[in-house]
DNA sequence: GAACTTAACTTAACACTGTTAAGTATCGGA
DNA sequence: TCCGATACTTAACAGTGTTAAGTTAAGTTC
């Protein structure tokens, strides 16, 4: 079975060579550079070649997309080691601005335009692989060790009230941020604002829980 | 001469017709389908003819947006009569909310999408035309007040988290209401939730200031 | 080994998009 | 009456994603 096996490894580089393109044209000149045409030329293949491969483009850009979201969460296994889950939710915010701010069209097509993410292959609920399970497991620890307000039971409306709070800093900044009319303060102070607002406004004390434990890592 | 102005309000009374086609079918089939062509069909034109009163596709929706953010603004008029700054606060972020999940169209094309707002009629710093304007009101009343925590004294960096946080529980829903990733909470739930950590997180207290004033309105 | 089949392409074209160049009426003023 | 500006139209250009049809090379089968 030489010839078969052959053919399909043939087939995976010429996708990947097409996905590569497809990223490299995306990170260096925004998503609206990315044409079939311009894929095609990077490559040397005429544009319908890609037809082959990928079903059409909305198809490329969203695999494109599920490797990205798969480094995304890679880039919060760091922070999981920090033992202190206050602090480790601190980190983790911080992480999410730096990914957004220094991937800013990444972050757009990922989280700021809608679309169905059908045939996705992250490992839903692994928060090696799902950055909001991630997320969702932090606040799970809190709430299990008793930081979280009496009132906050609910792991996944705590998430997504502390996801809405960080998504919201990033994409303002995306989308606004050559925008005159704010006169915007740093983002920096900005995010540190936000994340003492969430520590504060969701648990108790001070952003500490009932009892001060050590500081992780 | 009559003629003249004869002539000057024919010209405005096809810029406003057209204005409206391109709001319509935005308002009804979304921004997409907004094309010069179709817009030309249902104002009986040449698609040419819109070239003669708008310089090009960007500053027609700019000036689709200029309309925009002023009635966004004045949606905020009935909500500046509320006496207790905090339920003012309270009311503002709920309009807020509102305003986005009703008009999704134009929520996007005004906050989510990066667009230059250079030929803005807007009054800047006026509450009733400018919301970010309004907001810093609120928040300068409040700190004025004393209601915010001491280490809060730029009414600037607190209006934008306070946005960012609202900002992005909207846009998330806009964006990613249809992922099926996520086990979305109501939307009622994830707004009072972040309205209560804007709260408890930026003002003294447990949402009231140093002293419990009568609620307003 | 010849015939057939299929995978992997290419070229040409379609139906769109925003936009521009060039041409045509219409109308007010000298 | 002629002139020039105003307000258009038609035709076209350079893009876009996508598809239909044709081509070529390789593998499979008789």
């Amino acid at each position: 079975m030489g010839p078969k096996e052959r053919r399909e490894r043939e087939r995976e580089e010429i996708r990947t060579r097409i996905l590569d393109a497809a990223r490299e044209l995306f990170a260096s000149e925004g998503v609206e550079s990315v044409t079939m045409r311009r894929i095609a030329d990077r490559i040397e293949y005429s544009p319908t070649a890609i037809y082959f491969h990928f079903r059409d483009k909305d198809a490329l850009l969203a695999e494109l997309c599920d490797s990205d979201f798969r480094e995304f969460a890679h880039g919060f296994a760091e922070i999981a080691r920090i033992l202190n889950p206050v602090e480790r939710l601190r980190a983790a915010g911080r992480a999410y601005v730096d990914f957004g701010i220094n991937n800013p069209s990444h972050y757009r097509v990922m989280f700021m335009t809608p679309k169905v993410t059908s045939d996705i292959t992250i490992a839903k609920g692994n928060p090696e692989e799902d950055a909001y399970a991630f997320l969702k497991g932090v606040v799970a620890e809190l709430m299990a060790k008793g930081h979280f307000r009496d009132e906050l039971t609910d792991a996944d409306l705590a998430a997504q009230v502390i996801w809405s709070a960080m998504h919201g800093l990033v994409s303002l900044e995306i989308a606004k941020c050559k925008d005159e009319w704010v006169e915007w303060r740093p983002m920096d102070a900005r995010t540190g604002q936000v994340i003492d607002m969430i520590i504060r406004g969701l648990l108790k004390t001070e952003g500490q829980g009932p009892r001060a434990e050590g500081r992780g890592s």
